[in-house]
DNA sequence: ACCTATTAATAATA
DNA sequence: TTATTATTAATAGGT
């Protein structure tokens, strides 16, 4: 509802990002808030920016709703067995994980053409070579999916083909001479919609279809 | 947004409120849901109907993010409480982290050219899109540093050939005009001696010696 | 659940 | 953040 649709997929562009996030934040809670009113219902609503503030709304009461949650789903047990494990372990395996994390962010910067003062010549060699063979690859499944695009299309047609031919001669058999003025918009629909999914099976099912 | 405003009070009409309250409960489930995608922000909803009836999103883990509110808004229950919730909270944080480190894997791997069969045209463009930007950066950054190299040479040069032409000068200033002929044997075995005992006290007393 | 006339939310933009 | 406005999305009221 705006000057144009948006995929479901975090918003790159971090400015429009904090834009959104206010926005559609406001609206959640608003909403939150009216269904709490309009149909008596008991609502909690947390939510934290990625920047980790937060912002919450609780139509009764936050800890009471959040008890009832509990009691509903509930789960008050293995908190036990799993705290056996010592706390130096979840400690370690954390501090493992966000090195680890630390490790993959900086080599996607690195592939980004980021934070590049430390590296040396050689590595920035090494950096262009993956890019490029990255690019090809890229490059290379690109022309796979337009080519089987062009593939469909070119089967699709063939097989339209084949069905005006056989039309023709039908046409002929029952005695109408004149030719087909104009295609049906049925058959645009069926191309397009060939196009659109680029599936095999619609193909050759409208093929059979036809050759019935 | 339908064919009339609504009042913000309780609907009084139990079936419409039933209806209400199912249509806007999905719209509210949705958006949270978008939200925290779009937005990368981290929801918890619950939503209790009037007859009692629970629903509920959580982008990342309910229980998590209960945690984070309670250490944000920070009501400090009983220690066992607390601690309990500790432990859960780091369990579902080094899923969170795990979680993350496949996400970055998955990237790297996009950006190396693999793991592409998942990914649509508009994705592989983005790709591509990425790769080259990288690829710029990378080149640019290894162009700086070439030109640096060559005027640290050409520095250099000048330097050379500035002293050289100081030398030159100097050497006109005493009238030395003729080529050394030759050096004596003395000279030699002076040197050479020199070299093996590797002395500098030596050296410098030669040195003084033949100034004389 | 499905169908539209309408209202509400909001994306792009400043 | 806030304000504007062109568009899309949600949904009220009915079937």
């Amino acid at each position: 509802m705006g000057r144009g649709k948006v995929e479901l997929k975090k918003i790159e562009n971090p400015t429009s990002r904090q834009v959104t996030f206010s926005k559609r934040r406001n609206g959640l809670l608003k909403k939150a808030f009216e269904l709490s009113i309009l149909c008596d219902a008991e609502v909690a609503l947390l939510i934290f920016s990625s920047s980790g503030k937060v912002y919450q709304f609780a139509s009764h009461d936050m800890d009471r709703t959040i008890s009832k949650y509990r009691d509903e789903v509930g789960l008050p047990d293995s908190n036990e067995a799993r705290a056996s494990r010592s706390i130096e372990f979840w400690i370690s395996e954390i501090n493992e994980l966000t090195r680890a994390a630390e490790e993959l962010e900086l080599k996607l910067k690195h592939l980004a053409g980021e934070e590049l003062t430390m590296l040396g010549m050689k590595d920035l060699k090494q950096l262009e070579r993956q890019l490029r063979t990255g690019i090809d690859r890229v490059r290379s499944k690109k022309r796979r999916i337009i080519a089987d695009h062009i593939n469909q299309l070119k089967r699709n047609q063939r097989a339209l083909q084949e069905e005006n031919t056989l039309l023709k001669k039908t046409a002929r058999l029952h005695e109408f001479h004149e030719e087909v003025p104009f295609i049906p918009a049925v058959f645009e629909e069926l191309v397009h919609a060939s196009h659109l999914r680029a599936n095999p099976e619609q193909g050759s099912s409208f093929t059979s279809t036809t050759s019935q």
